[in-house]
DNA sequence: CGACTTTGACCCGCGC
DNA sequence: GCGCGGGTCAAAGTCG
């Protein structure tokens, strides 16, 4: 079950500065025994939530991990955080911002590889909106959907909440991430044999969506996509018992003796993430996309160092959730070259 | 009984 | 304009 192959099969991958890879969760066999819930022992506990709680940003989360990933919290870790601090950003810092972050390892130097959010924040139609009334309208639109009651303004491109993609070598098809989901749809997939699930973030107002979808290619990979931020702090109401405090700005904070009684958890797992192509036009001037990701996107994702095995690497990049995350253009090259 | 899941129907955007 | 596929709704069912 000890899975600790952590590859170096793809140092070109794992050498940007989105180091990405699978987070196999195949630990939690004989944790859980639901198909979603894992008793009281959530994602974020067998992760293991890091030491470095706080990302700094977005860009800060992805940088590549330093061999081996595990333990979590290294010393150049700790020297990055102060420089961090001290006002001296690691180059990582300078990673192209992203609302929907996704390995695409196959592509690692695609300049053309940008995100959804991208597109989405060259179409906003009213600027001086803030986005924290998107959603508020957002939802006003579902409702005067619902009752039939067409907005006659000028249509509107749906503006899309940050996502964030990444895959996860699991048994279980919703991870336990220590917040609450709701379920409210489920599709068949096209050109794949497994549905994809829709979560909505149970917390009033809180109108965070993910997706979870198999992966068709390798069936012990679960496509998970987080969309929209937590306006809430984090966890709502843990499923299980987190032990996680909390900090004002939401950071999940591990307790010391949570940190210390799952440590052997950890070693059990191997947490990766794949990540998009480094020249993702990320900037760290849009703030609501880093963020929104650093609030909706599990902890143990933005506080972790990932690695990129090379298996797997294609494993997005034909259909399903790629289709939302890579644009349709990118997709029709990428057609063609076959 | 409340929270959650299931599932068919519906709406919308996009490509042809 | 049409068809397809993705995304969402909401009623019914399930579970604790």
């Amino acid at each position: 079950m000890a899975n600790l192959s952590f590859s170096d099969e793809n140092p070109a991958v794992a050498a940007t500065s989105f180091g990405g890879g699978i987070f196999d969760v195949s630990a939690c066999e004989g944790i859980s025994g639901g198909d979603s819930k894992w008793g009281s022992l959530g994602f974020m506990d067998l992760l293991g939530i890091s030491q470095d709680f706080i990302a700094p940003s977005l860009f800060d989360s992805f940088q590549p991990p330093p061999p081996p990933p595990l333990p979590l919290s290294t010393s150049s870790e700790l020297h990055r955080q102060q420089q961090l601090q001290q006002g001296h950003p690691s180059p990582a810092s300078t990673v192209p911002e992203s609302s929907e972050v996704l390995t695409n390892p196959t592509t690692p130097n695609s300049s053309s590889f940008s995100s959804s959010s991208n597109e989405a924040a060259n179409d906003i139609h009213e600027p001086t909106k803030v986005e924290d009334n998107e959603e508020q309208e957002e939802d006003q639109d579902k409702t005067k959907k619902q009752l039939n009651l067409k907005p006659k303004k000028k249509k509107q491109k749906k503006q899309r909440e940050p996502r964030f993609a990444f895959m996860t070598k699991s048994e279980v098809d919703h991870l336990d991430d220590g917040y609450r989901w709701r379920k409210y749809g489920q599709k068949a997939v096209k050109n794949s044999p497994f549905p994809r699930s829709y979560y909505r973030c149970t917390s009033a107002g809180c109108g965070v969506k993910k997706r979870v979808e198999r992966s068709s290619d390798d069936a012990t990979i679960v496509v998970t996509t987080y969309e929209g931020q937590h306006t809430h702090t984090y966890p709502i109401t843990p499923r299980g018992t987190m032990g996680i405090g909390l900090d004002p700005s939401g950071f999940s904070v591990p307790q010391p003796q949570y940190f210390h009684q799952h440590q052997h958890q950890q070693q059990q797992w191997q947490p990766y993430i794949y990540n998009s192509s480094p020249s993702l036009n990320i900037s760290t001037t849009r703030s609501t996309a880093t963020t929104g990701l650093n609030a909706s996107f599990p902890s143990f994702l933005r506080e972790r160092r990932f690695n990129t095995p090379s298996s797997s690497a294609s494993l997005l990049t034909d259909r399903g959730l790629l289709q939302d995350i890579v644009p349709t253009q990118m997709r029709k090259e990428a057609k063609e070259e076959q």
